[in-house]
DNA sequence: CGGTTCTGCCAC
DNA sequence: AAACGTGGCAGAACCG
């Protein structure tokens, strides 16, 4: 069964069933907000999945999982719609050719601070109601365009199942950032204490920063040096006699003069007080847990963002602070070399594929006698995939070439067609981004016959850009979709253990407002890897059902093709401990 | 003074 | 060794 929730008014939803067309079955049900949570868990209660169709799942997802009610499978309208918009698959469609409207838009941030805290009932649609505008939500008919869409389009199978994963990686998001990621804060202000000194008021210095600080002053006869300051550092550096044009780490690193090592020192323990300090962790550590605000679809390549909290990057200085409750593990688990495996994939190059049979396929490249170290195999492969043409990189793309035509001829296409300032497409449908206006008239400029050298060269590296971009996007995109799937398998795997475990599901949790409290969940996704939080005794089974989730993503994309996906997976109580 | 851009570094 | 993709973020530097 398929439900359309859609706002319509500030205190109002109204809830109709559709059918495969998106026609309405029977009468819309119009109820308050505060009667959502308990329409929406009394549906959830029964045996068949209905598929919920929504906005946008950051806020009714949100909203329900702080009234306890977990959903199975959604329909994200904003996020399906971006898809379908601009995929090349239907660009036929009246749909891609219309006009842009208001789901053209991409979903508002959630308000900083909204931090998933058990609320009542009474206070769902607190989120919704301060979404965009207060106008009524149109998502039956933007549903059924979307239907029309994809019934357009020859063979639908992939973008279908591209919708759907992308819907399902919502539900996660929003899971996820409700959840929290298990954070020790005792942990981290141990590190904190141990690399910079106790702990001391925003704005001054820690002891530690001081005294290398100090140093650095000294050994350049200038008390005037502030290390926080790039400009200023760069002026004194110069003054020394070192002939740097900047005062980042590699060019600094090349330098010998006593003052590089405690400046080097400095810059890395600052960075560690300004981006993961005291005030990040006051800020983003609530009851022991980092709360991400994790935006599904958010660069253009499929891949996730975030907009604050910094989950893209926690450094690993303070991996060590997140840390499995007590009796709970954490199952860590990467995919060892995704992107080359999915370009095996994707060509169906059988050579490379083969060379990825083992656990480590840059091994499996030098044991094929391709190249003659891991690091050569490593780095040859990250060239390919990144457009690179000097260096070490550019240098071993032949012997690349001759080893593994059909990959190479992929990525190469793809960055020609991009060259061309045409889009690429990923496996399952996802297209790139139109090069900007800007962009098309510097070649427009370039190719008139008065055009001169500069512009023409301008224009030749703007369109080597942007094949770049267009090469890398197709591997880095399927590589995305792989990682959705995979994820979305590891929920449905999840879901069944918790329904088999003697600890009993959703109502009780339900019912006290925590829907995770007490099962295995996932706590933590970064483009390859991901972290599920699990009672010990299920630690084991979270763990086999995470490694068949690979292989289950594999055959869903890419059917009988014999492409493996092994991971890198550990039972650990700390993130730290994994690899 | 506040807003925007730049620099440098973190992650994959 | 330093050029080769996607991002976020803090603080300095710049600008009107």
């Amino acid at each position: 069964m398929t439900i359309v929730l859609a706002r319509n008014s500030p205190t109002e939803v109204v809830a109709s069933t559709v059918g495969p067309l998106g026609e309405l079955l029977g009468e819309a049900r119009v109820l308050p907000f505060a009667q959502l949570a308990a329409f929406v868990a009394e549906r959830e209660g029964r045996p068949e999945a209905e598929r919920w169709v929504w906005s946008d799942s950051s806020r009714w997802y949100g909203d329900l999982l702080s009234a306890g009610v977990r959903v199975r499978r959604c329909h994200d309208l904003r996020l399906s719609h971006a898809i379908l918009r601009n995929s090349t698959l239907t660009a036929h469609t009246a749909f891609a050719r219309s006009e842009p409207t208001d789901w053209s838009l991409p979903a508002e941030p959630l308000s900083a601070h909204v931090v998933p805290a058990h609320s009542t009932l009474f206070d769902l649609g607190e989120t919704m109601a301060s979404g965009r505008g207060a106008a009524n939500e149109d998502s039956v008919a933007e549903y059924r365009r979307q239907l029309m869409a994809l019934s357009e389009v020859p063979d639908a199978g992939r973008l279908r199942l591209l919708l759907a994963a992308e819907s399902v990686g919502a539900l996660i998001a929003a899971e996820m950032r409700h959840a929290g990621l298990p954070w020790r804060t005792d942990v981290h202000d141990a590190i904190l204490t141990e690399e910079l000194g106790p702990r001391v008021p925003y704005g001054t210095r820690p002891a530690r920063l001081e005294e290398l600080a100090g140093r650095i002053r000294d050994i350049l006869g200038d008390q005037s040096v502030n290390p926080d300051s790039p400009q200023n550092v760069l002026k004194a550096l110069n003054r020394a006699g070192l002939m740097i044009t900047s005062t980042n780490r590699w060019e600094l690193a090349e330098q010998s003069h006593p003052v590089i090592a405690p400046l080097l020192e400095y810059k890395k323990r600052a960075r560690l007080l300004t981006a993961n300090g005291w005030t990040w962790m006051d800020q983003w550590i609530v009851n022991e847990r980092l709360h991400p605000d994790y935006v599904p679809g958010g660069a253009a390549t499929g891949r996730w963002a975030t907009s604050g909290g910094g989950a893209l990057q926690l450094p690993r200085q303070v991996r060590a602070a997140v840390t499995a409750d007590p009796g709970w593990k954490l199952v860590v688990a990467d995919a060892a070399q995704l992107e080359p495996r999915i370009l095996a994939a994707l060509s169906a190059d059988t050579a490379m594929a083969a060379a990825g049979r083992g656990t480590d396929m840059y091994a499996g490249i030098v044991a094929s006698g391709v190249v003659e170290s891991r690091d050569h195999a490593k780095v040859a492969m990250l060239g390919a995939m990144y457009g690179a043409t000097t260096g070490e990189s550019g240098r071993l793309m032949p012997k690349l070439t001759r080893a593994y035509p059909r990959a190479i001829r992929l990525v190469e296409q793809a960055a020609r067609a991009g060259e061309r300032g045409e889009l690429v497409t990923t496996w399952l449908g996802r297209s790139s981004p139109a090069p900007g206006e800007e962009w098309r008239e510097a070649q427009r400029r370039a190719s008139q016959p008065g055009a001169n050298a500069a512009e023409e060269s301008r224009a030749r590296s703007r369109a080597r850009e942007w094949g770049r971009f267009t090469r890398n996007f197709v591997v880095q995109g399927s590589a995305a979709e792989w990682a959705l799937c995979w994820m979305g398998e590891i929920r449905n795997s999840l879901h069944a253990i918790q329904q088999r475990s003697s600890t009993p599901p959703a109502r009780r949790a339900a019912a006290s407002g925590a829907v995770f409290e007490s099962i295995p969940h996932l706590v933590f996704f970064l483009h390859d890897e991901i972290i599920v939080h699990t009672p010990e005794e299920h630690a084991d089974e979270v763990a086999a059902a995470v490694t068949e989730a690979a292989a289950f993503a594999g055959r869903l994309l890419f059917g009988d093709f014999p492409v493996d996906f092994p991971l890198g997976i550990a039972v650990v109580d700390r993130y730290a401990d994994a690899k």
